[in-house]
DNA sequence: ATTACTAAAACTCGAGTAC
DNA sequence: TGTACTCGAGTTTTAGTAA
């Protein structure tokens, strides 16, 4: 019996427990725990002989009179604590995760593109309806200072967003804008803007906001920007 | 890469959620994730590169510029997928299993001394203050069905309830009594007592009750009995 | 029907080590 | 420092089968 429980040896602890195996002796044959686990009959006749050896399990009379006819399981003092103890560490994980994708860079000048673009009224007119504002015209750049938050802000264009459509003026077209609400440095309400078409390098991103993020965290150029977008 | 999720893998995963790689590609060296699940280096390698090749955990670029600093991991969907699968399965069986005791067996007729110790006023006097309230005079006695449960019944012993002192009148002396209040039949409220002297065999347990049993839910003897007693 | 043994195959491990 | 390969040892598996 190894230190730790084995997932097999959790999960024939759980199915017990499920069929009331914390207070009572619950009759099971061997080929039921393996089909509830997934192994063969024999590996969990091992397993029950693993877990009683190690105390986790005990084994009550036989259910009925002939012989072979099934075994009658309960979980120890022992075993339910060693349950509640890999419980804990995966509820833990599960339920306080940071579910947020953070992208850490330092801010650089645009040339005013950005800016240009989207205070266009093809634009403007479904910002105002998307998220609910129009955008300070003059976006913020910025670089991300890691290949790794690079790869995280690549894979936004497959996570969804607010789309905002592409248009055409007549005399050429404009692509459609991801958005993604977030905030830069833990303060300023904003949102992350992928576009269709950049002429940024991958490891340039653009935020727009409401106000003048510039102004409002009084930023430079070559300042650390924090961008985190809850998911 | 086996169909369930190993321990170890489960445990990689559980890791690297807690440090944020749901969304976000998280640097770490094999020598922490060794050490966060308990094994070495080379095994924590190798689990990488299992979960890699399941599909569970993405590789995203290496975290600096010097060769073997350590690696960049996400947890991709199917990941988490299969790590919210098996902490269903877990919580289902942590969180709902049934929590009480279940004695069945079938009444029988007692010869009375049951009903004439537990109206000693040694005895009363305590019922009333321990349970709230002086026992119907007249025990009913059940003989448990399965052997299962007369193992169950005489764990009771070491597990508490609530325990009426012995006494002595002068001329003998009279055992302690143990009550675990519960159900008969899943409505009438009672309690299965358990006594320091018995004159039953193992098998056969006494339930007492504030009203006659027997009369109130119809039974006779031979009648099926089923005892509960939350936990 | 059963449980659980044996044997062999498959898997997992850490030590040693290449890069 | 790092990752990750090979390899020998230990563990876990299933098939076959005795009781």
């Amino acid at each position: 019996m190894p230190a730790d429980l084995r997932s097999h040896h959790l999960r024939t602890l759980a199915y017990l427990l499920s069929r009331g195996a914390r207070h009572n002796f619950v009759p099971v044959t061997t080929s039921e725990l393996g089909r509830a686990v997934g192994r063969s009959q024999q590996a969990a006749s091992r397993h029950v002989l693993d877990l009683e050896e190690g105390g986790l399990l005990e084994r009550g009379p036989a259910p009925a009179a002939a012989a072979g006819r099934g075994v009658s399981l309960r979980i120890t003092q022992r075993g339910y604590s060693e349950m509640a103890r890999v419980y804990e560490e995966l509820r833990g994980a599960m339920e306080s995760h940071p579910s947020h994708v953070e992208l850490d860079g330092v801010l650089v000048s645009g040339m005013g593109e950005g800016a240009y673009y989207m205070s266009l009224d093809g634009y403007t007119a479904q910002f105002r309806e998307r998220i609910g504002y129009v955008p300070f015209p003059g976006t913020l750049n910025v670089r991300l200072s890691e290949a790794r938050h690079v790869s995280a802000a690549v894979r936004l264009d497959q996570v969804g967003g607010e789309l905002i459509d592409g248009f055409s003026d007549g005399r050429r077209t404009y692509g459609w804008v991801r958005c993604f609400a977030g905030s830069v440095n833990g303060a300023v309400g904003c949102h992350l803007i992928r576009l269709e078409r950049t002429h940024h390098d991958p490891a340039t991103v653009e935020v727009i906001s409401r106000s003048n993020i510039r102004r409002a965290c009084g930023l430079e150029d070559g300042s650390p920007v924090s961008i985190r977008l809850p998911m």
